[in-house]
DNA sequence: GCTTTCAGAATTGTTGACAATCTGGTGATG
DNA sequence: CATCACCAGATTGTCAACAATTCTGAAAGC
């Protein structure tokens, strides 16, 4: 119930270097307000499962947890809903999204398109500062999935890291809105419910680190070309694992929060 | 002072043959809670420019104006902050977009990447009734635009509504949210504040019908470049209008509300 | 036995008041 | 004369209570 407070975000990627409270895809430099705060305890809480998907969001029930009233709350799931975290319905109330391959399987789509745009912007605008920060951050997480290789379970966060940062180096604001705020909160909690050890680690690797060449040499169209094949590629592992075991967590049910 | 209850919305648009209620690119169904209503009164007033873009918004102004207890209108805002249309900063207030060159070009260099592959998509997934329906309005904004050549002014919000269906084709929900919930809203608003009379009015009825031919015949492939074509030109339009009169909305002033 | 109806409970929407914070100007001080 | 501290005013954030709506479940009717 209450152990909501171990914020254990070792790998900081230091969004804000002042403030070492935000997780490494971050939306705010600091919750000052309270609603705030209690938003991205709620998103953390989400992402992670520890509220279950598709579980109805009892107002009352959450602000009493919370320690709040029910003003800053609403108006945290009034950004939850904004990030497409939670659907809320007129006088029934709000639930969890409920998580469907269909939906996942669109996303990787619409990632293609975004991130593949993004990267051809990023060879023409990033700064060699961030190619440098890129590079940094490949070679660590190199280090860390040679040691323990298979279960690459938070590097899965570290691969968001890198495809966030490229993001970023496209300089183009809406392009960054979308993807940072609409769509990798979404993908973030795909990969903890969903799992995905990530049978391709090398290779990902790999990739990535070509993406970045690409980018370096500001050859924008290779740099696209090779990000929608590292996604694409993804979305199809994703496929097949779901087409030898179906839908395991689709469809309706899920009623009762679990906290 | 409070003369915006007058809610004239006769270029209805005929979104859905039976609901009339809603303007061409809608977001609900019916507001029904004075959340929703408010909002979609101040989006409107931001959209048409009744509330000046980069004007800073005091709560309890607009409370009285809109005749409304604080707690909805600041609802309202967050959903207006979502749509980004506004910005708020904690402790300090929210303040309407202020528009400039850059960000309408960005939104455009989104919009190619985004419409081109709905357009893709589109051609795989569109229903038969959906693609006569869009000839149909295409059809009638013909019509409409072989009298009032030139001046073709609410005739872009048909063109809007156009583009909205395409993607509404595209059966990809969150491509359709990323478009129709984030983007479109403040594409309007660019329309109407910048004014864009179109010069083009006769060639951009040849791409749209291209492109449903395209779509009609299943060929994804010329649908987005179509598409993605249409949309560069209208962009290179814009690039080239302000390069002959450069920045005339930009930067920061604005400070006054105007009702 | 099954459907329909109708209170009661619970939940959401809304309101007005209170507390915390920022803004702008005034006056003291070096 | 410029700079800084400080105080009033206004604005935003938060709270607890009230009103409106929906959901639940049991009783009545066919």
């Amino acid at each position: 119930m209450g152990s909501i407070n171990e914020n254990s975000l070792p790998d900081g990627v230091a969004v804000t270097p002042g403030s070492a409270t935000a997780p490494s895809v971050s939306v705010a430099g600091s919750p000052v307000t309270i609603a705030d705060q209690v938003f991205e305890r709620i998103l953390k809480a989400i992402v992670e499962g520890e509220i279950a998907a598709g579980s109805k969001i009892s107002e009352p029930e959450l602000a009493k947890t919370y320690g709040i009233s029910r003003g800053p709350l609403r108006e945290a799931l009034s950004r939850l809903e904004a990030c497409r975290l939670i659907v809320r319905k007129p006088n029934i109330g709000a639930r969890v999204i409920s998580l469907s391959t269909a939906e996942l399987l669109e996303i990787y789509h619409v990632r293609e398109a975004l991130e593949g745009m993004a990267c051809r912007l990023a060879a023409a605008h990033i700064g060699s500062d961030e190619i440098a920060e890129l590079r940094q951050l490949l070679e660590r997480h190199m280090q860390d999935a040679d040691l323990q290789e298979g279960r690459a379970y938070f590097q899965k966060e570290g691969d968001l890291d890198f495809h966030y940062r490229i993001v970023q180096g496209s300089k183009n604001t809406k392009l960054i809105g979308l993807l940072c705020h609409d769509l990798y909160h979404l993908v973030r909690m795909y990969r903890y419910q969903f799992g995905m050890p990530s049978p391709r680690a090398k290779r990902a690797f790999s990739e990535h680190s070509q993406i970045i060449d690409a980018i370096e040499d500001g050859d924008g169209e290779l740099a696209e070309i090779l990000m929608r094949r590292h996604i694409r590629a993804s979305r199809q592992n994703i496929e097949r694992r779901l087409r030898a075991k179906p839908d395991v967590t689709d469809a309706e049910p899920a009623p009762r929060i679990r906290p």
